[in-house]
RNA sequence: CGGGGUGUAGCGCAGCUUGGUAGCGCGCCUGCUUUGGGAGCAGGAUGUCGCAGGUUCAAAUCCUGUCACCCCGACCA
């Protein structure tokens, strides 16, 4: 095929448009590959629906290997949602709307109950079984910010799939099968990615990945060792338990003692009093990492229910709240206010300590604490009287808490789970996640087969997800330069750009030629054959960025065209013989 | 929902402080010249200055209200 720059839909833009902040965003809209027509609402112009299109057949030829595909409707009725809760709990993130007679619908945000019906709808033993469907749909989520372009709008395209086994390992036998055409979609896609482990949480399941592609905007944090291959959400991080001691260990430890540390209310103004009022022994300095700091929220519940929690960790660390979330999900943790601490007048604000905290103590606040405090670690932490601290409380001799929390902060360099080298952070943009969902929507929508003996059993679910529209933007994240996009064989809109440089009817007549010969030879062709000046065709070929530009200009006097690497920036001269051999050569090979 | 910012031609922006004929660059149209790094000359078209009130002889500009959008945060299988 050959496309013609003369004729085709397209307006490049020789600025940025104000509106864009990142990179994938800027140049999509520059390059003339979509156009934004609502918040996190964007239409496709013809070179951007050809990239999508692409990814969309890479995605749909790998999982049509593994599983069939099916396609649900993106307008559906409130029953289903209702009976699995979802209509009250995704909130005002659903798009909902009434038909003329006041029936309630809405965009699905996610097709678990439409699967799961269909499925039950259909299947009736467990012969039927194993069993993988699939769809590319888009789906509708209102976003309360939507950002960034394509990359985080309110219609969006996913691929989601779902299988049903009737047992855990076939369960996860098909989560295997899902990764393995994962990892070849993505390495078909040609950009970097992290498959990392992830939170299972809220969804009820028991195993949880996500593909991250490595991104300086994207929204996940995760963490890789620098040593071993361990790689996890920042969120599914968990730091291993220090070390505790045995009683015999901890009984010599010197004993607690409380002393007055008035206007310490912060961590830093606590550490520069124990320094000069109470230096330690042992010839080195107090510092953060020496203090347990205590930290209060309000936890409510999705039925409605507030419970207060205590959290203790290392005074130099912070709760992070995403990690926080994730452990206390489907909860909502909301610092403690004024009023909050108003109920509980035994907790001294800002020297709150053990001694009021816990389900066993007086105000019956459950209290977790940070892995790190663990039985024998000795800690400075809060009287629980104003101005006045305990130096030398020890884990499991002076207290204990309810259990541990994974909620403290982590950073570049802290101990890696498995190996303990140092791990590293980075961010990621969400391309994929698969995970072992279990029985919670067979179980909601009432899907059971007969199992071998003739009895009713509940079949178990996995889930799996790739952003299609979003890997548009993503890929666009991790391939460009400071000219433009430079797509990845795979996915570029197309496989050759042929510029004719340079007026006079032979040079016309040559590219044509050259165009022509590629095209009857399955290349797929985009021909510049507008009536411009050469430094605008060179720079719009670059900033659409098709993999290999083909210069058809003052070259060809000496009989040879130019052929340009777009990725690597490399120029060679051809002779115009062998042009075409070239270009196929470089399209295959890539 | 909290904080910050911006709304003026298709795009990027100036003008607003100090009220007085709505501007610049790019793009677009016509003609001639030009053609290897975003051409030149000449001519031309394009605006509800976000919207609604108000003040004033007069409002893009001042006042009030309102809407929208962008960014940060909260939120987000």
């Amino acid at each position: 095929m050959i496309t013609r720059l003369s004729t085709l839909f397209l307006r490049t833009l020789r600025e940025d448009p104000a509106d864009a902040e990142v990179p994938s965003h800027k140049l999509l809209m520059r390059a003339g590959y979509v156009r934004r027509v609502a918040p996190g609402i964007y239409s496709w112009l013809p070179l951007g629906y050809r990239v999508y299109r692409k990814i969309e057949a890479i995605v749909r030829e790998e999982m049509d290997k593994i599983s069939q595909e099916v396609h649900f409707p993106a307008l559906l009725p409130r029953e289903p949602y209702e009976e699995t809760n979802r209509w009250t709990e995704y909130g005002p993130n659903l798009f909902r709307l009434k038909d003329r007679r006041g029936g309630d619908y809405l965009l699905g945000p996610t097709h678990e109950e439409m699967f799961t019906l269909m499925v039950k709808d259909i299947v009736s033993s467990y012969k039927q079984l194993p069993l993988a469907l699939y769809q590319i749909q888009t789906k509708y989520r209102d976003e309360a910010r939507p950002r960034a372009g394509i990359l985080r709008g309110r219609e969006f395209v996913m691929k989601d799939s779902y299988t049903f086994d009737v047992d855990d390992a076939g369960l996860e036998a098909a989560y295997q099968r899902h990764r393995e055409a994962y990892i070849k979609i993505f390495d078909r896609l040609g950009f970097k990615y992290a498959i990392v482990s992830a939170m299972a949480g809220a969804m009820g399941g028991s195993k949880s990945e996500e593909f991250l592609a490595e991104a300086e905007v994207g929204e996940d944090t995760f963490v890789r060792c620098t040593s071993c291959d361990y790689a996890a959400n920042v969120e599914a991080v968990t730091v291993p338990a220090v070390a505790a001691l045995s009683a015999d260990e901890i009984a010599p430890l010197p004993a607690a003692h409380k002393e007055s540390t008035p206007d310490t209310p912060t961590i830093q103004s606590l550490v520069d009093l124990l320094n000069s009022a109470h230096p330690r022994t042992d010839g080195r300095a107090w510092t953060a990492a020496d203090t347990l700091k205590n930290l209060l929220v309000m936890l409510h519940q999705p039925d409605g229910t507030v419970e207060p929690l205590a959290i203790g960790l290392p005074g130099d660390r912070e709760v992070d709240m995403k990690r926080l979330e994730a452990q206390v999900s489907p909860a909502e943790s909301v610092p403690f206010s004024a009023e909050d601490f108003a109920k509980y007048p035994a907790l001294a604000k800002g020297y709150v300590g053990p001694g009021t905290l816990g389900e066993k103590s007086t105000t019956g606040i459950r209290y977790l604490v940070d892995p790190r405090v663990a039985d024998g670690t000795s800690w400075v932490t809060g009287a629980d009287q104003t101005g006045h601290h305990i130096i030398g409380l020890v884990a499991g001799r002076d207290f204990t808490a309810d259990g541990v929390i994974q909620s403290a902060e982590i950073r570049d360099g802290d101990p890696c789970p498995r190996c303990s080298s140092a791990i590293e952070l980075a961010r990621g943009i969400e391309m994929g996640h698969i995970f072992q969902l279990g029985r919670k929507y067979a179980e909601a929508l009432e899907l059971q087969v007969l199992d071998e003996h003739g009895k009713l059993v509940t079949p178990t679910m996995g889930s799996y997800g790739i952003g299609v529209s979003r890997a548009v933007a993503a890929i666009a994240e991790n391939c460009y330069d400071d000219k433009g996009l430079v797509w990845p064989r795979e996915v570029a809109p197309a496989d050759v750009h042929v510029v004719i440089a340079g007026k006079g009817d032979e040079i016309r007549a040559e590219a044509e030629r050259i165009a022509a010969e590629l095209s009857a030879s399955g290349v797929d062709v985009m021909l510049d054959d507008r009536d411009s000046s050469p430094g605008v065709k060179f720079a719009d070929a670059e900033l659409i960025g098709v993999p290999t530009i083909v210069v058809v200009g003052r070259g060809l006097k000496d009989g040879v065209v130019e052929v340009r690497n777009r990725s690597n920036g490399e120029r060679s001269d051809v002779p115009v013989g062998d042009a075409v051999a070239r270009v196929k050569e470089a399209v295959v090979i890539g």
